[in-house]
DNA sequence: TCGACAATCACATGATCATGTGAGATCACT
DNA sequence: AGTGATCTCACATGATCATGTGATTGTCGA
């Protein structure tokens, strides 16, 4: 079945350009291709939503960014792409936190444009090369604060790995094979490196990338 | 120029393969495809450092993850991509956070495997498009997790939280000014609607954003 | 007004944890 | 040969947790 995809963009030399080449494929159609968020939801409330809508974010009226918000509020399973000359960083945050499932700069290929539809139909998430280095090193920027070294032998990661699992002594013995009294121990042994004094704050640390 | 890409993978046959296709491009080389970690520090130390690495995350001795660190370390300006079977989230930022700058499921093919090179060392980064779906998604949780539904009532919340720094169950109904056994009654609706049965586990839930 | 649910508190018991103390085995490095 | 780190195991005790079985109060909506 052919899915369906709709346009907000304001430059309607893009805007068309884009719409006849989606509708000519054949597993995809392109009906509206309209240039302001206005114009979408108006039409949202009168026709079947599609399958995915590509949105500019610079736009006569309401901003895409904000557009996408209330997109997603009314119509949740409409997936949103955008599709702008826009590449800071944040820009491009604030348009994925909206609830935008994809990214592409707008020097994209039309071919790579209907690729990218059906690899987010698919379940994937678009995004140019580009983008995708920028929300990378926004996520190595994140951590690169506290890098807490911590020591830990490889069998204490073991034993950690373990509480992550939310396992008991017990089990975590039975899971390497060692008695529990081992399992203390090396327990004992983490809790000293760390300075902790319970297995709850053993897996906050963990799961909080301190150790 | 050529350039020059290095492969660190415990499999044989995917490593030869990869090396040979990649060898047989007229703009790259790969001089080195090594089963671990440890061959290919050695290796770095005595030949000048390619562009780009293919690291496999599951690795005979030190994983690939804590390579990353330690190549990185030593030579920043290599590039590291991740190729791996593992598609969890927690691995996958994990990588990211170490440093790696693309990350690649296995069953990526061997043009796009090349094509995710070149991209790569133009400034680009490489993502499969599912591994960008949960790169995207765990945006979205961050910002809007005060909305994520969890059926906990807001006095359970409380609980949770400080089951997450750590107290103990007097230290959060001293904190709450509340006896001890009502902190009991709330943590047991808590371990029955998550469905757990102990501290470990609601607080991993919680710092997964499971909550 | 009645039921559903949230929040509070109590008593009880067996399981699990935190901590102390001590010790043998292996391996690497000096 | 000796030192140190790691991994292993044991015994013991008081603290904390997990779970069962209650009960009272207040709020909210049917």
């Amino acid at each position: 079945m052919a899915s369906v995809a709709g346009i907000v963009e304001d430059n309607k030399k893009i805007r068309d350009l884009i719409q006849r080449y989606l509708d000519m494929q054949d597993d995809l159609s392109c009906p509206v291709a309209v240039d302001s968020v206005e114009e979408m939801i108006d039409y949202l409330e009168e026709h079947p939503a599609p399958d995915v809508i590509l949105m500019d974010i610079q736009l006569p009226g309401m901003s895409g960014i904000k557009g996408i918000g209330l997109i997603k509020e009314k119509y949740p399973d409409i997936e949103i792409i955008m599709l702008t000359v826009y590449h800071d960083s944040h820009k491009i945050f604030k348009a994925l936190r909206a609830g935008a499932s994809g990214y592409l700069l707008k020097h994209t290929s039309l071919p790579e444009i209907k690729e990218s539809i059906l690899k987010l139909l698919d379940g994937g998430a678009p995004m140019s090369p580009q983008i995708a280095r920028k929300v990378i090193t926004h996520f190595q920027d994140d951590s690169a604060k506290k890098n807490a070294e911590s020591d830990l032998t490889p069998r204490e990661h073991d034993i950690v790995n373990g509480l992550v699992d939310g396992l008991s002594y017990k089990m975590i013995a039975d899971r390497y094979d060692i008695s529990i009294d081992t399992v203390r121990a090396h327990i004992r042994n983490i809790y000293k490196k760390l300075h902790v004094n319970s297995k709850a704050e053993v897996i906050a640390k963990s799961l909080k990338g301190e150790i």
